[in-house]
RNA sequence: GGGCAAUUAGCUCAGUUGGUUAGAGCGCGGCAUUGACAUUGCCGAGGUCAGAGGUUCAACUCCUCUAUUGCCCACCA
């Protein structure tokens, strides 16, 4: 027999262990069922790696969603599920080409995109992309997360590029793909559009102005923004403003508004506009804000666009403006109002400034012509096999429509469920997205224009002259077919047919609408089936004081530092346990490192295990006989722990309860086996076939946990040819025994005699050298101490018991000192804990046959019964039954007592 | 402005559909130790479960309100 090193060094095996893994192929499903590890008609189980952006190194956020997703995919491999888990990258479009470009700068390009040009520049970021992509794919190896790598797919790779355009001619032939000239959220800096959820808000202090646009003008507005002004067409007033209802519908002529262009602004009635801010007269700038343009169509008015695509002024504002940034703008504006004396008043206020989420520059709303996706457009469902609930072939929706239902109906459930409303919410206010960036890092809009005609289709046009539109796609259209563009589609492929919908996508609560929602908006389309069944929203990883984790702050914990340092086991349960679903979770280099400690120890049990089964025997992994296995209390005891932590970590794996599964099977593992049963085991001996069989089922119960330590002693123990990845899952065991049963609470009773015993040398301040007899009366419970007095006078290191009528003596809990020895009386039948216990049970007896009462008489009401809902009545009944047999048991533990 | 969540031991958090005496890890105090493990074991201190009301035989758990904190959405120019 095999002997384990004393401590479990993680590098040493873990590189070793992932080889082995990877080279047997079964992290392919096909394998799997080659190899009669799945059955070819097992249940599939499928998840589709939410693929990590090629612009870093992996972070904590990832090595979470790693350890999340393994654990269900490990757990369903061992459960024989025909398992499959697709790993891939996300090109990410601008997060990526902004990075290199300014990698580019810090190289001394100074306009990398100017200078290199098309061709060259998405060469650089390629090879950019390439080696990140190499960095990120060998980190997720290092986790133990087991892809089948066989599969790997690329949002940019020419099957999802495929995908893409196929999407791309079908929405556009539905009439749900439109180009159209509407105000765009825009970034200066990126020079690009982004979309509605692309723009964050950040809190500013910001200055209220209140002005009039001339002398002559009859009132005054307030802005935030007077450089807008120079843009302005109207004036909005609330119609039922008595100020300004005169002049609704009349027309001011503003000569040389600012010292820059003349005006024409026109006096327009809204309800949206509210009467008490300000002067309670709006500004409307319809070439850059929303609202205001809303405002323009409705009313007809001119839009002017004062601001470019550089941030800067346009010719529109005058010679006195042009080429100004919007900074400046502002200040000459004011500069100018000051001088004409028409600014009245500056307040403070604190206001949201629009910023772009990748970097954070100032968003400018300007008017531009982009493709969009219509989501409230009708159109009519194709799809032969429409699998969506609720919903008919031919039917007219709108994709909003389609998005809602898929999750209303139930088909998705997205965990926990909470994030369902948030999700209903965004629908609800969602408006038409734009889809064309102006960056070159990304799939290439598939339209083709030669004057004033326009082809899309899949495939470019045969013929001379036709220009593809340079606009690539929002990489969120990519990614929306995630799912199914990595399972072969548009092309009908077995893997599309075996293993979509995917079971679970498992991501962070952040990207529900940036990603979530996407996908089943273009799965639900193009496919008439959901994405996936089941969404588990997980939270972000914080530091210990709740702070996001960033580079600039220096609180950032790289999972690769802490792999190195602790182990990859140690890094996934730290990640796994202690967190909820969907709450942010804060993470410390401590906590890792106390998980370290229990990943040595459970190393250490199976060492101890070892050591005790025995040098000659050959060990295989048992699974059921359990039964035969247990001969003493302890036996039993562990025995019947064992059953119900099988049971409780499968249900909670199932419920994804994660952290209470690792939870209670840490309990167990380290409190119930190392701490009592191989301390018993100790003196007991002979213990070779039930140690084997509990040390092949917590193995096993714990791969999916941390898979290179169980798999490394798996091996030592049971050989290589064996490979704990993919034994059987442990069954679960329906007839649990009663916790009540003898089994259980005889050998905590004993237990509890030992606690007692223990304490007594410190109680009574007995010297170590001396030795110490104890004689107990116990009443109803002695026999229990007679059957196991050699345990309990190992385990709580006395000389010698003498139990009940063995006791000549009858005292109450005093000691009697007689050197060299020293003999301890303990009456336990009547320690006063008894008393407070018998009284506790009576009260709780009342309490229940009060509610026993109350539960008949309302069975007893026909009315009640003829009329409530039969799962009422069922419930109503059950919880009468419940609390019937709970009285029983009460009853009896009293009358024991007695 | 609208919504969501959190508030339990010094710290980080569990507490599974209301039901025995509210738990764990870390930290703290004490004790132990030569062969599984100091990356250890045992014992202990520490909680009016944010506050107030309500429903109930029974509330950390359900309802209402309040306070504090965090997040999301919308956005008033």
């Amino acid at each position: 027999m095999k002997e384990l090193p004393k401590a479990y060094e993680p590098r040493k095996y873990e590189d070793k262990i992932y080889e082995r893994w990877e080279k047997s192929g079964l992290f392919n499903p096909d394998v799997c069922v080659e190899k009669g590890v799945a059955d070819k008609k097992a249940k599939p189980f499928s998840i589709v790696l939410p693929p990590p952006n090629v612009t870093g190194t992996l972070h904590l956020g990832q090595a979470l969603m790693l350890s999340v997703q393994d654990l269900l995919v490990r757990y369903h491999r061992m459960k024989s599920d025909k398992t499959l888990w697709v790993p891939g990258t996300d090109h990410a479009a601008i997060a990526t080409q902004t990075k290199v470009e300014k990698l580019l700068i810090q190289q001394g390009v100074k306009d990398p995109r100017a200078e290199l040009g098309r061709e060259k520049f998405l060469k650089e970021v390629n090879k950019f992309a390439q080696e990140s992509h190499d960095i990120i794919v060998n980190q997720c190896r290092k986790m133990g997360a087991s892809l089948d790598w066989t599969r790997e797919a690329f949002t940019l790779d020419e099957q999802r590029n495929l995908a893409v355009r196929t999407m791309f001619k079908m929405m556009y032939d539905d009439g749900l793909i439109y180009r159209g000239h509407r105000i765009v959220n825009w970034c200066p800096r990126c020079h690009s559009t982004l979309a509605d959820d692309e723009v964050e808000y950040k809190a500013q202090a910001g200055k209220l102005y209140t002005f009039r646009y001339a002398d002559d003008f009859p009132f005054a507005i307030s802005t935030t923004r007077p450089e807008t002004k120079l843009g302005d067409t109207a004036v909005a007033v609330n119609p039922n403003d008595e100020r300004y209802k005169k002049y609704i519908g009349k027309v001011f002529e503003v000569k040389k508004f600012a010292g820059g262009p003349d005006l024409k602004i026109k006096v327009i009635a809204s309800e949206d506009v509210d009467t008490d801010f300000g002067t309670g007269a709006l500004g409307v700038t319809p070439a850059h804000s929303f609202a205001d343009y809303e405002m323009a169509q409705k009313n007809k008015l001119l839009v002017i666009k004062v601001i470019d695509e550089d941030g800067k002024i346009t010719k529109e504002a005058g010679k006195h403006y042009k080429g100004f940034t919007v900074l400046e703008a502002r200040a000459r504006v004011l500069e100018n109002l000051r001088e004409l004396n028409l600014l009245e008043k500056e307040e403070d206020v604190s206001n949201n400034l629009s910023v772009c989420y990748r970097c954070e520059s100032p968003v400018e709303p300007i008017p531009s012509k982009q493709w969009f996706i219509d989501v409230n457009k009708k159109f009519r469902i194709k799809n032969e096999e429409l699998r969506i609930k609720g919903l008919k072939v031919n039917s007219e929706v709108t994709l909003k429509q389609l998005m809602s239902v898929a999750v209303k109906n139930g088909q998705i459930e997205i965990i926990p469920d909470r994030f369902n409303k948030t999700y209903f919410h965004w629908i609800d206010n969602l408006r038409d997205w734009c889809i064309s960036r102006q960056i070159w890092y990304g799939h290439q809009i598939p339209v083709w224009y030669k004057g004033e005609e326009i082809f899309v289709d899949v495939e470019a046009p045969k013929g001379d002259g036709w220009a593809q539109d340079p606009d690539t796609l929002d990489t969120w259209f990519s990614s929306g077919l995630w799912t199914f563009s990595t399972l072969g589609w548009p092309d009908k492929t077995d893997d599309l047919k075996n293993f979509h919908p995917t079971s679970v996508m498992e991501t962070g609560y952040d990207i529900l609408f940036f990603w979530v929602a996407r996908m089943i908006l273009m799965t639900t389309y193009a496919l008439g089936d959901i994405p996936f069944e089941k969404v588990y929203l997980h939270g972000l990883v914080r530091d210990e004081q709740g702070r996001k984790m960033s580079k600039s702050l220096g609180n950032a914990i790289d999972p690769l530092d802490m792999i190195r340092e602790y182990g990859a086991d140690a890094v996934r349960l730290s990640l796994l346990i202690g967190t909820s679903p969907g709450n942010d979770m804060k993470l410390s280099v401590e906590k890792i490192a106390g998980f370290r400690n229990f990943t040595n120890k459970l190393w250490n049990i199976c060492r101890f295990m070892l050591m005790n089964i025995g040098k000659d025997v050959i060990l295989t992994p048992t699974q059921s006989g359990e039964e035969s296995l247990s001969k003493t209390l302890a036996d039993k005891w562990i025995l019947n722990r064992l059953r119900a932590v099988i049971n409780i970590v499968t249900e909670n794996i199932e419920k994804f309860n994660f952290s209470y599964a690792g939870e209670r099977l840490r309990d167990f593992t380290w409190g119930d086996l190392a701490d009592w049963y191989l301390e018993v085991a100790k003196i007991e001996g002979d213990k070779s076939e039930i140690l084997n069989y509990i040390l092949s089922v917590i193995l096993r119960l714990w791969h999916p946990f941390m898979p290179f330590v169980t798999e490394q002693i798996w091996q030592d123990i049971y050989g290589k040819e064996k490979m704990l990845m993919v034994e059987k899952w442990p069954e679960k065991i329906k007839s649990l025994v009663d916790s009540s049963l003898i089994g259980m609470t005889d050998f905590d009773y004993a237990r509890n005699i030992i606690f007692q015993l223990r304490s007594l040398r410190a109680e009574y301040k007995i010297e170590p050298t001396k030795k110490i007899n104890v004689a107990i009366s116990a009443g109803a419970k002695e026999q229990i101490l007679k059957d196991n007095k050699e345990m309990i006078v190992k385990m709580a290191k006395i000389d010698n018991l003498i139990i009940g009528k063995e006791v000549k003596k009858p005292i109450n809990a005093v000691t009697f000192f007689e050197p060299p020895c020293v003999t301890v009386f303990m009456d336990l039948a009547g320690s006063v804990d008894l008393v407070k216990e018998k009284e506790r049970l009576k009260k709780e007896i009342e309490q229940t046959e009060k509610y026993v009462e109350i539960q008949k008489k309302k069975l007893a009401n026909k009315e009640f019964v003829a009329n409530a809902p039969a799962e009422i009545v069922e419930k109503e009944q059950q919880k009468l039954s419940e609390c019937e047999a709970k009285l029983g048991k009460l009853k009896n533990q009293l009358k024991s007592l007695k």
